[in-house]
DNA sequence: GATGAATGAGGTTTCATTCAT
DNA sequence: TATGAATGAAACCTCATTCAT
C-alpha cells in the first residue's frame, strides 16, 4: 500500500545493533530492549522483524559469514599462485589488523562461544568453516603441502586465535603481528621457490 | 563438637559442575539450579558457598589458570634449550590433543567470550596471559628470535585458536594437528641448528 | 499511531497499592506480587514502571510529602496571625482526626521505621521535616516564643506521636484528642492576647 | 548434667543483638545470621534458643516493656503529688534525652511499625500502653484535669513522637527539648498551685 | 509499520529453619 | 549445647514475547 517497505533496512539495523551489543556485553546479556535502544527503535519493533531473539543472532552469523565469504572469494579468485591466494585470504581475514573493526572481532568471539549450545549457530559455523577448510586444503596441496589438512586447520586456528587475543586486549601484544606472522608461516610451510627447501633440513 | 567445615571440597564440586555446564550450554545458560543439579547439591547450597553466580565463574577461571600455570611452570623449569622449553610449553597446552579434556577446552572458549563484559574475568585472563606472554617472549629472544614479542603473541593465538576450533568440532580437522604444526612452526622460527638457516632463503 | 503512554497513572496506582499494603503488612512484608495484586496488575508490570521495589517506596514518600506540603502551604499562606497559621498547620496534619485516612497514617508509621536503614527515605524525611521545622520555628518566634526551636520540635513530635498512637489502635484513646490538645498547647505557649503577657517578662 | 545451663544469658545476648540490628536495619532486614554474628554466636544456635525469629522480636518487646515498666513503677510509686509523679514518669521515658540509648529508641520505632502486621507485637504494646494510659489518666484526674484521658493520650503521643523524631536525626532539633517541653506542658495543664493560674501569669 | 504497555515464566538471590556431627 | 552445612520456599528482578492502539 502507501507504505514503503523498509523491512530489509530495519533488519540490518537490528543485526548491527546486536553485533555492537555482543562486543560489550555478549549475546545473553544483550536484551531485546538494549538492542532496540542501540538501533534507535522501539522495543516492540524487534519482534515485528524477527520471530525471536535467536533469529537475530542467526541473521548476524549469516551476515558476518556472507561478508567474510565475499572477501574470501575475492581473495581466492584473484589471479596468482596458490601461495598468493593464501596470502590474500589471510589479509582478507586479519588484514589491517583486527582493530579495523574491533566490534566485529569481538562479536566473532561471542559467536564462537554461542556455537556450543546453540545448534543453529554451530551448524552454520561448521558448514562455513568446513567449506573454507576444504578450499584452503586444496590450495595448500596445490602449493606443495604434504599435510594440507593440517595446514588448513592451523591457518584457521591462527585466525580464530588472533580474534580471541585481540578481544582480550592484552597490552604487550604488538599491533599487526598476526598478518605478518601468519604470512611468514605460510612462506615456511609452502614456500614459493620449492628449490629453496634444503633436502633434509627438516622432517 | 560441632560440624567440620567442608567448604573447600564443596566449592571445588560446584566449580567443576559449572565447567561441565559451560561446555554444553555456556555460562549464561548454566543456571544455578542446573549447576547444583549437576553437582548433586540442593539449589540453595550454591549461595551458601558462593556469594553470587559470577563468583563461581571467577573461581573457575582461577582454578583453570592455576592448573595451567602449574603445567607451564613444570614445562619451563625443565632443563633444556629455550627451544625445548617452548616445545614443552606447547605440549602442556595442547598436548595429547585438546580432546584430552574436551569439557575444559570448551569452558575456556566460553570464558574467552565472558571476558568481554565481565571485567573480573578479563582482568584475570589479561594478567595471566600477560605474564605468559612476557615469559615466552624471553624464551623466543633467548632462542635467537628477532621478533620475540610477535612470536610470543602468535604462539598464544595459535593455542587459543586451536581451542576455538576444537570446540566447533569441525569434522575435517585432523586430530592432533595443533601440537604437530605448532612445534613445526617453532622449529621454523627458532631452529635448534642455526647453521641450517640458509642465508637469504627467506626474508 | 502507536500506543499512548500511561505510565503516570500506573505509577500512581502502584504507589497507592503499596500504601495500602504498608498499612496492613509493612513495607518488607508487602511483596511486589501482593502490591501488583492489590493494584489489579500483572506482577511483571511493577518492574516495568519502577526499577526496584524501593523506588516505589521512595515514590510513595515523595507523594505523601508533596500532598502534605500542599496542605501545609495552604495553611501557612492563609491570612492571619502566626497563631492562626500554626493552628491551621495542626489542622492540616491531624484535622478530622487521623482516622480520616487511616491507611495513610499507618503508612507514615511504616515510613518512619524504614527511614532507619533506607538512606533515601531518611534523607527525604529529614529534608522535608527540616524545612517544616524551620518554618514553624519562625512562626513561633513571630508569635512571641522565646524557645521557638524547641516549640517547633515539640509540635512535630506531637504530630508524629499521634500517628504512632493511632496506628496502635489503643481502645481507650479518645477520638480527636490530638487536634484539640495540640491547639490548647499552642495557646499556652503562644497565646493570642499578647496583652496577657507581662511586659518585660521576657529577655 | 555436667553442662551448666546458660540459656537465659544466651537469650538475652540474642535479644540485645536483635535490638542493635533493628536500630540500623529494621526487623525484616535483620537476618538470623546477622543477629547471630552480632551476638558472637554460630547461626545454628539461634534456633536452639528461640523457636522462630518472631519469638526473638516478642522477647525483645517483652524485655523493653519490662524495663520501661520498672522505671515507670519507680516513678509512680515515688512519694509526691500527682504532678510530681507525672514529671517523674516523663523523666523516666525521655530523661537525659533519648540519646541516652539511641539504639533502644530506634528499636522502639521499629517495633511501633511492626505492631501493624504482627498481632503478637500489637497486642503486647496495646496492653502495656493501655495500662499506662489508665494509670496516667488517673494521675491527671487526681491533679485536677477535666480531660484526663485526652491528657494521658497526648502525653503518650508526645513520648512516642519524640522517639520518632530522634530516630530521624534532624539536625536542627535541639537536644533535650522533649523533657523540658513536656514538663512545661504538664505544668500548663495540671499546675501545682491551681490558684497560681493568674491570667497571663505564664512565664 | 510503529509504539509502548502488558504478561508470565524463569533466573538469581536471600533466608528462616532443620539437621548431621 | 554448639557448629556450620543443608534445605527449599519465596522474594526480587529480568526479559523474551505478545498485544492493544
Amino acid at each position: 500500500m502507501g507504505r514503503k517497505p523498509n523491512t530489509d533496512a530495519r533488519r540490518q539495523q537490528i543485526v548491527e545493533a546486536l553485533m555492537a551489543e555482543m562486543a560489550v556485553a555478549g549475546y545473553e546479556r544483550a536484551s531485546t530492549k538494549s538492542i532496540a535502544a542501540r538501533a534507535g527503535l522501539a522495543p516492540g519493533l524487534i519482534h515485528y522483524h524477527f520471530a525471536s531473539k535467536v533469529e537475530i543472532l542467526l541473521a548476524l552469523v549469516d551476515f558476518l559469514i556472507e561478508r567474510a565469504s565475499l572477501q574470501s572469494a575475492a581473495a581466492l579468485d584473484a589471479a596468482g599462485s596458490p601461495q598468493a591466494k593464501l596470502a590474500a585470504y589471510v589479509a582478507s581475514r586479519v588484514g589491517l589488523g583486527p582493530a579495523a573493526d574491533s566490534a566485529q572481532v569481538k562479536a566473532w568471539v561471542g559467536i564462537l562461544a554461542e556455537a556450543m549450545g546453540q545448534p543453529g549457530v554451530r551448524s552454520r559455523l561448521a558448514k562455513w568453516l568446513g567449506g573454507d577448510h576444504a578450499a584452503l586444503a586444496e590450495l595448500f596441496a596445490a602449493a606443495g603441502s604434504t599435510a594440507a589438512k593440517e595446514h588448513a586447520s592451523m591457518l584457521i586456528a591462527m585466525i580464530l586465535g588472533s580474534f580471541s587475543l585481540h578481544a582480550l586486549n592484552v597490552s604487550t601484544v604488538p599491533k599487526g603481528y598476526a598478518e605478518r606472522q601468519i604470512v611468514l608461516w605460510l612462506d615456511s610451510v609452502v614456500p614459493l621457490q620449492a628449490k629453496a627447501r634444503i633436502p633434509g633440513a627438516r622432517k
